[in-house]
DNA sequence: CCGTATCCCAGATGATACTG
DNA sequence: CAGTATCATCTGGGATACGG
């Protein structure tokens, strides 16, 4: 395919020395959980609630520490509103759409390959 | 940006659904060294000294586990040379060099915003 | 040179209960 | 509703030593 990886090895012959910032992030987009709550995001603007429910299987304290970690990342924004009961939007912010261009074309892959992949038949 | 998602969620409603083949096959592939190993092997067929060197930081145990990992999902091809002394050598399978073409733009746009997001400035 | 086997730990994750 | 606190767990991951 040869893309221009070349690029990427401009910056660093040994792919991303150990803890450089292209990691950190990697890992928070690309973690168990980030890629699921920015892809429920990429809907738009969603509260707690539904957002636990849309991303199967995750704890409170992951859906909480996946946000926080996103939000840091400036790809995710925060939304109190003062009301009783509490509500909270989650929504992604422009650098967060942007990976979003990125990140979907990748998932729409692996969900098409998934089951190939799995179930060992190709 | 309202992308295809839909078609996404046609499949699954809830993100795909815990334990789900697109789950795990995601989870292999962004794990924190599938990437990287995925990326080195890009650059074209390796051996496994060198994508040791490669892959600053990775230890042994991790190098062979992920690449079991992605060789059993096929997207590396494993060859062993019956040399003394051994030689083996990795490189990406028609499908792993199709994943490339949706991994590599995401990884590009990691590596430009790393050090906005890490750092904190925008 | 190319791994595999073993031990061990930290942090990631999960379950549950509780608060504003 | 939207979290936080706490405790228990479990697996990823590192270091090391050894085998083919």
């Amino acid at each position: 395919m040869s893309v221009s990886l070349a690029d990427l090895r401009g910056r660093d012959q040994a792919l991303f020395s150990d803890g450089c910032p292209t990691r950190v992030v990697l890992d928070h987009v690309m973690g168990k959980w980030g890629v699921l709550v920015l892809l429920a995001l990429s809907d738009g603007t969603q509260r707690w609630g539904v957002l636990r429910r849309s991303v199967a299987g995750i704890s409170e304290k992951m859906l909480a520490s996946t946000l926080k970690t996103l939000e840091g990342d400036g790809l995710v924004a925060r939304t109190a509103y003062p009301e009783v009961p509490p509500r909270v939007e989650y929504a992604l912010t422009d650098r967060g759409r942007d990976l979003m261009t990125r990140l979907i074309p990748l998932v729409e892959w692996v969900a098409d390959n998934a089951d190939d992949i799995v179930g060992g038949k190709a």
